[in-house]
DNA sequence: GTCTATAGAAGGATAGAC
DNA sequence: GTCTATCCTTCTATAGAC
């Protein structure tokens, strides 16, 4: 409402931004060894001296870019399923939407490079696994609860049976892509796999 | 029994393999950019000159190392349960087998490797998944199908069913384990994991 | 803030002697 | 095969003018 309404601290100048945008494409396609400022630079629009005048240094620059990106593409509002009777449906949902997004070259690309640099940048790590698959057991989890509290699940404990859920997608076409393998997954096996893992997640902890 | 006894088909000079044990340290546990052929060099106690008269550039050396790595690491032998009636038994020891295998810091670091690497080195993603997830999918589907055909499983599909056995291992301390995150794995958790996922996963698919 | 130009270091790879 | 010494490229980062 006001004139300084993005939230974001600071006003972001045209040139600032274009670096993060390169900046982001290339850590993220070619990781973080192999791309070079000059290349950052170039792809930006801008000279050398001006990338060091917004960013101190080449590792300052990347962990930005990379906290910033694992902050941007988890929305959990978008994977929790809706409060529906019918559960098989609603994980149905749920799945669908996590395992397609997953698989999106974006999302492959910063699990990627995260893991690749977990070791030299411990806190990249950190960031990943706190905004994505820590955040996600845990409102998946809660919802768990809730759908047990109501009587349609026992699940003796959500977290694991949340961990579970999402290692069921976790695999076998995800793995594939994870290394960039052919053929590309097609729909009907991400089909498959979802109604697989909800399966079998029901007739273990569906209630009766 | 020969003088030759070596399957592997040429002699390997003491130089070499030293070469291939500092490569294979560095470059697992640094990854591909960060390790210098200057250090591999220093690290094998040869000059840069002999480095380069065994292999002729600094890809093929990584090729070379990942390529062997995935051999030699995945032995499928040891995780093929026995043919036991009890099936709870067998898939216990199969699943406490495979994860504590996985979270090797070894294994752990083949796997960061090459998923890193895979973009640029596609034949390596392709070299692990063969011998390593693939082999044991079809290894285990196998022993899957088996068990269905002895009337002690319905399973509906064994290549799924396998991919989501070893699925419900792969996350919860593995995934956290992936990233480096403090602290390591216990003990419990392990179990506590492995007896989840054959508890979930003989709910879906015991006969009966 | 932004540029051109460059310093200073490190990297991959090779020449030539033994 | 093995070494020493070196070439050339590329990289991160900075100096200095505007």
């Amino acid at each position: 409402m006001s004139a300084t309404a993005d939230p974001r601290h600071d006003t972001e100048s045209p040139k600032q931004q274009a670096i993060l945008t390169a900046a982001g494409e290339l850590f993220m396609h070619q990781g973080y060894g192999a791309t070079s400022m000059d290349a950052i630079a170039r792809g930006a629009g801008v000279s050398k001296a001006t990338l060091y005048a917004h960013f101190a240094s080449k590792d300052v620059l990347f962990a930005t870019i990379i906290n910033q990106a694992c902050l941007d593409n988890i929305v959990v509002g978008e994977f929790l399923p809706l409060d529906a009777p019918d559960l098989a449906a609603a994980l149905t949902a749920l799945g669908s939407r996590m395992l397609r997004f997953l698989l999106e070259d974006r999302a492959l690309a910063i699990h990627r490079v995260v893991t690749a640099e977990s070791m030299r940048f411990p806190e990249l790590g950190r960031a990943f696994y706190d905004n994505g698959p820590r955040l996600f057991r845990e409102v998946f989890g809660t919802w768990l609860a809730r759908q047990q509290a109501a009587g349609r699940l026992a699940v003796p404990d959500p977290g694991i049976a949340a961990d579970q859920f999402i290692g069921m997608l976790r695999t076998g076409v995800y793995q594939r892509a994870t290394f960039g393998l052919q053929p590309p997954p097609t729909e009907a096996e991400i089909d498959a796999t979802v109604a697989a893992a909800v399966s079998t997640f029901l007739k273990a902890y569906a209630a009766d």
